[in-house]
DNA sequence: CGCCAATATTTAACATGTTAATATAATAGT
DNA sequence: ACTATTATATTAACATGTTAAATATTGGCG
């Protein structure tokens, strides 16, 4: 599967001669983190310019966005849908906050809890710089194709559902042994 | 694909409460930024423990791990290998060198570049941490199905290919049905 | 030779990612 | 009621992402 026929364009002058690790490792700018990592980059260099006109960085857009879709919503479950950790959201809502692009309140049932709604000019703003994300994103779909799309979607959402349960020293071992686990696993470290 | 008709009505009652504000923020997760992002995360989520415990990050990681693979190295070609940006790598080397794990000398050719490569002792870890990681890849990889996830790489590989052009004001017009992104501010893709 | 554009690397400044620790408030058990 | 536990943010500390600017060095050109 990963053929890779030939070197990374042998301009390199000495591999190390050296024994033990180092033939295996090559392809390793081919692995699966490093495969999404660049995918994401590729379609993230079209956005974030726009984006930057506008004042608000990608995860602050998410925010916003996300907030246009409810009246209000609890900050966890507002870190959930825009895939945030809490420490990243606090910092970014006490901004959004300041510049007056989100309301704030606590909950009287739980103090704990604080409410998160969107304001009137950051329901603007996201108006405004929708329109440039979605004629970007359009054109994305167009370059890619509608149904290749949905199909690349759909193998991310398989791959998560795979990877929810945690990998265990169980799990290693039975994969990791000679039999089944000599059929797919080259090696490769991530 | 991003349906959903504008909320500005406020007519919907609140979300709030507990988990149920999932409805309505479904399409806005289905983006393709949030797809890759999540399914790396999914991914990561399992190699990262390994790695804090030998008392690297990931992208410290990723840079021992290219180095294996040659004798010696510059800057800019490390950059590129390990898909960091110059500013991040050159924190991340200047951290490597005073760790011992990578020894740095200049091109005696061209005083401004670098030259880099990988000490003793980082091979050492590289070696340590490389068996585990490889276990997790493997489980990964039969949870998964190698053809499955050979398919999905040639996928993200697709995706990057299409988008290595910028998309200027050109493609948007030919883009969707009505271009003029400075009229119509609605929805967006994300 | 000397000036200047271009390249390689670093620094700076700000925002976020990541893990740990900290307040605060609600809840379960006893 | 009282305490241990749990849940909800937030803060802290460090590393990286991202863009812009600064440095250093090279090479081109008049």
């Amino acid at each position: 599967m990963d053929k890779e026929s030939g070197p990374e364009g042998g301009q390199e002058k000495k591999v190390a001669a050296r024994a033990g690790s180092r033939a295996r490792l090559r392809d390793f700018s081919r692995s699966l983190p490093m495969s999404l990592l660049k995918a994401r980059e590729a379609v993230m260099r079209h956005f974030r310019p726009g984006l930057l006109r506008f004042g608000i960085t990608e995860q602050q857009w998410r925010v916003l966005r996300a907030l246009t879709t409810v009246e209000s919503i609890e900050v966890m479950a507002l870190a959930e849908a825009t895939f945030l950790l809490p420490p990243s959201l606090s910092r970014i809502l006490k901004d959004l906050d300041e510049r007056g692009l989100v309301n704030r309140r606590t909950s009287q049932e739980d103090m704990r809890r604080g409410i998160i709604s969107i304001s009137e000019e950051g329901r603007q703003l996201i108006d405004l710089a929708g329109a440039h994300s979605e004629a970007i994103y359009a054109e994305i779909t167009r370059r890619y194709g509608a149904a290749q799309l949905a199909a690349l979607q759909a193998m991310l959402r398989e791959l998560e559902t795979v990877l929810a349960n945690p990998i265990g020293v169980d799990d290693l071992s039975s994969a990791d042994g000679e039999g089944q686990a000599s059929t797919n696993a080259k090696r490769m470290g991530d």
